[in-house]
Formats: C-alpha cells, structure tokens, sequence
DNA sequence: GCGACAG
DNA sequence: ATCTTGTCGC
C-alpha cells in the first residue's frame, strides 16, 4: 500500500484543536507598524506599500494607509516620513497635507510641486519579523486539516453568524438558529469584544475568528449547537483555501459553509452548472468558481436582479453540501437566510450599544 | 488613469 | 465593515 500524500482538503490530519490555530499569538499589528515607523530615520521617507512589505504583505498597504491617516499622534510622531509610491505626499493625520510638507523640508527633504524625489529619500532598510508573512504561513497549513464531507444527514437546524463594529476597537457577533424547512428564526445570542487586528484583505480570520469563538461558546452553553452555520465571508474560496468560515469551523469543530458578498480570488466559471441543481428553484444561476484549477466554491444568483454570492465549504461540509444546504435557506432575498438575520441581528445590537453609550440611563 | 483585495 | 444625502422602488 502507498502512502497517501497530504493534499489539501486531505482527512489523514488528527483532530482539530486550537492548537492549529494558535490564536493566543496573533500579532499586535498597530504596535509592529508603530515600531517599524520608528526605524525611519531623520531626513528620510518611505511609502505605504514599503511599511506593508515590512508587515509581510504588500496587500496590507491601504490600512497602512489607514491606519496613518487617523492613529494616536504625537509631537514626536514620525508619520510625516511616509509618503505615496508616486513620491506624493499624501494625507497627513492633521488633514492638512501642507503640515506634512512643512515637517519634512524643516528636516531637509526636498518637496516639490507635492512630491518627494524618492530616488534621493526613500528608506526601506527595515528589520521586521513580518508578522503577516508568519500568518500566511500558518494559513498555509490549514487546507490540510479541513474535511472536505458531506453532511451526515439533511440539516434540521441551520445556524448564522455576522460580526458588526460600535466602534472602530468594539465589535459584536449575532448567532442566529433558523429552523429547517420553516426558514424561520427560532432562536438567537450575541457577544461583544474588543477587536485590535485589522481588516486586511486575506487575513478577515484572525480578525473575526476570536468574537465568532466567544460566541460559539455562548451557543453550546445554550445547547443550541446547529447541525451547519453559515459564516460572513469565505471558506475554501480563499487564496490559501484559509477563509474565515474554514477556520472558525476548524476552531470550534463544527460544520460551516462560507458566504462572501464580493468575490475574493478565482473565476466564475463562464458555464451555467446545471448538473448540481435538481432545479425546482426557478430563476437561479449557479456557476462553479475555479482557483488555480480547483473547484473551490459557486456564485448563487437568487432571481434575476440580484447579485449572486459566492458560497464556498467551510469544514465538515463540501462542495456539493454548501449548495444544497444553501438552496435549504434560500428565502426571498439576496443571501441565505441565516446571513441576512445574523446581519439584521448583529446590525440591531451594535445601534442598541451605541444608543446606550449615548444615553446610559 | 484605471482596476483592485471577503468583512 | 462604517460613514452618510439623496434617490428609487415596493
């Protein structure tokens, strides 16, 4: 017998545990960027996309931007140092850009006509752990620990999360149970929590994945454990086959099926894929999303003027059960019903925080 | 200048 | 995701 060789979506993995997902040491990436901005010497500049580099992902440029453009400053912040790849000085956290011009020529750095001769300035010998390089590597390693399977039985419990922000540090998580075939929500539960890491095309997981745990935990306590949840955002339709959906299902050891709005890498397959539909939903388009050659996912067009989603296998689910489970929820609106009320939910609870802050009595 | 990268 | 005026449609 010949050994089977660990593919991607392979079952010879043990367990999953959170050790897979050492959760404790996702970085602090503000503190990795503030300390990075330090190493910018006097007289010098360099650009977003350098300090994203530096983080280990080129894709973290815009919060970088970001970041920069609204952070805690002070009189000794270096942040006037990092300007546009086109040598354009860009905004400046007081919102006048001409304080950032002023900062940089009283240390020497030519600014002409807006922008700086980064040919004579830049500066992009950086050390750094790159974090996000480390984080990527750990997404490397999650596809062959998901089981790609399809459920044990029809679900009769289909559950929904959705994460909203009171504030830009403060979020809340909405689970929502919806019963199946009655489409209606039977039950629900939220959690807040403090949320640091940002939101960094590629890497929403290590974002959203500690509030969604702290409310699965809520879930179990209420013996409300559903057979599937559908998550907000991707689960194999992901770069590193790593989405959110996949590793909060890998986490907490239950079935999940991804939801994303917007497509986040690979193509819609330009055939209608009829085979996977036992169509007696009339007016949906289903298509195959392919990445890297792969099957991954399928783009759901809910009647003709919707925009499709694209919903993709989280863990302890396949291809075949994210769209059949898809068509058991699919009420009358654009997205599955346990995303639209999760949405609705975490939406009302974040308005009913805000509401209270405001008026506390 | 345009397009682009879940939430 | 959030912010945020007006606008369109059921």
């Amino acid at each position: 017998m010949t050994a089977t060789p660990p593919g991607p979506c392979d079952s010879s993995a043990a367990g999953a545990s959170l050790t897979t997902l050492p959760l404790h040491s996702i970085p602090d990436l503000p503190h990795a960027l503030q300390r990075l901005l330090k190493q910018i010497p006097r007289g010098r500049v360099t650009t977003y996309g350098e300090l994203a580099r530096a983080l280990g992902d080129i894709g973290a440029a815009r919060w970088v931007g970001e970041y920069l453009a609204a952070h805690p400053h002070d009189d000794g912040c270096p942040c006037h140092r990092v300007v546009r790849s086109t040598g354009d000085v860009g905004l400046y956290v007081t919102r006048h850009s001409a304080d950032k011009t002023e900062k940089l020529r009283q240390e020497g750095v030519n600014v002409a006509d807006g922008r700086v001769d980064l040919s004579r300035f830049s500066f992009n010998a950086f050390r750094s752990s790159a974090p996000l390089a480390a984080l990527c590597e750990l997404q490397q390693r999650i596809p062959g620990q998901l089981r790609m399977v399809p459920l044990q039985r029809t679900p009769q419990h289909v559950g929904g999360v959705d994460v909203s922000y009171v504030s830009r540090t403060e979020a809340v998580a909405a689970f929502v149970l919806v019963d199946v075939p009655s489409c209606q929500l039977v039950w629900s539960a939220s959690v807040r929590a403090d949320v640091t890491f940002p939101y960094i095309s590629g890497y929403l997981s290590f974002r959203e994945l500690p509030i969604l745990l702290k409310l699965f935990e809520a879930v179990r306590s209420a013996d409300r454990v559903p057979d599937v949840t559908f998550v907000d955002g991707n689960g194999i339709l992901h770069p590193r086959r790593a989405g959110s959906a996949s590793c909060f299902g890998l986490a907490a050891g239950t079935p999940t099926i991804g939801v994303g709005k917007k497509l986040l890498c690979g193509r819609v397959d330009a055939n209608e894929c009829t085979e996977e539909l036992a169509d007696e939903c009339a007016g949906l388009h289903v298509q195959r999303i392919v990445h890297n050659d792969e099957p991954v996912g399928f783009a759901v067009q809910a009647g003709p003027k919707n925009r499709p989603f694209f919903v993709s296998p989280g863990h302890l689910t396949d291809l075949s059960t994210a769209l059949s489970a898809t068509r058991l929820v699919l009420g009358n609106r654009r997205l599955p019903l346990p995303i639209a009320f999760a949405d609705r939910e975490s939406r009302k609870e974040a308005q009913r925080i805000k509401a209270q802050k405001q008026q506390p009595r």
